[in-house]
DNA sequence: TAGGCCATCTGGTCCT
DNA sequence: AGGACCAGATGGCCTA
């Protein structure tokens, strides 16, 4: 198969695949080349009636071979337009996976999260911070004059911080957390603020997103 | 070496 | 008709 790495970002190098578009001497002719060493033309100068009458069949028969090619050459270059918009389509979607990456608190070992795990951690992400901010308004409601709620809000990891800093009971997972199976949107599990900021930091790295 | 992740190709389907 | 989107197939790379 062509599909490599370079063959890839080389902006459809069709050489270096099945691609290729050949240069035949049909291409000559349909130009009609008077190129001297033409098949046709060679044959054209030979005077020979009965050549003449083979060159008549070498044309039909070259004739239709052509709009054969040029049929197969129209759908191969429909193909390679559609490739090369897939290709930026998915480079799009990549780009918006990094751009999410990027605004997700970090990992300490740097490693890159894989697209699910994105996904998920993002997930997490915004559930833990709703939860925060949830909590944190009932709280400030319960004790206006109290500063509880002011600090928990900074506690939430702002993006690209040391996320296992922030969440030291999940510091565990890496990049393949282990993942819960309770509802992150269990209010019950919410009682205690105490409480709220380990589960939510728990779950904001492992719980599994549910489609 | 098996398994996971990824990039790419490809054909089908839907939409404009 | 052509482009966007999608899912399956395929092969490369990396790691345990």
């Amino acid at each position: 198969m062509c599909t490599t790495m370079e063959s890839a970002f080389s902006d459809m190098d069709s050489s270096s695949c099945d691609f290729s578009f050949p240069h035949t001497d049909d291409d000559e002719d349909s130009r009609g080349s008077m190129h001297v060493s033409s098949p046709a033309s060679s044959f054209a100068s030979s005077g020979n009636a009965q050549d003449a009458g083979e060159l008549q069949q070498k044309k039909k028969r070259r004739g239709r071979a052509r709009s054969d090619a040029a049929v197969h050459v129209v759908k191969k270059n429909r193909r390679l337009k559609a490739n090369d918009r897939e290709r930026n389509r998915m480079h799009n979607l990549n780009d918006a996976l990094d751009a999410l990456r990027s605004v997700l608190p970090a990992f300490p070992d740097d490693t890159k999260l894989t697209k699910i795990e994105t996904l998920r951690f993002a997930h997490n992400y915004i559930w833990a911070l709703s939860e925060t901010i949830r909590i944190a308004d009932q709280r400030g409601n319960k004790a206006r004059d109290s500063s509880t709620a002011v600090s928990c809000m900074t506690e939430v990891p702002s993006p690209g911080s040391d996320a296992c800093s922030w969440a030291s009971s999940a510091s565990s997972s890496g990049s393949s957390p282990s993942y819960s199976s309770s509802n992150p949107g269990s209010p019950e599990a919410m009682d205690d603020y105490g409480f709220l900021q380990a589960d939510v930091v728990y779950r904001y790295h492992s719980y599994p997103v549910i489609y």
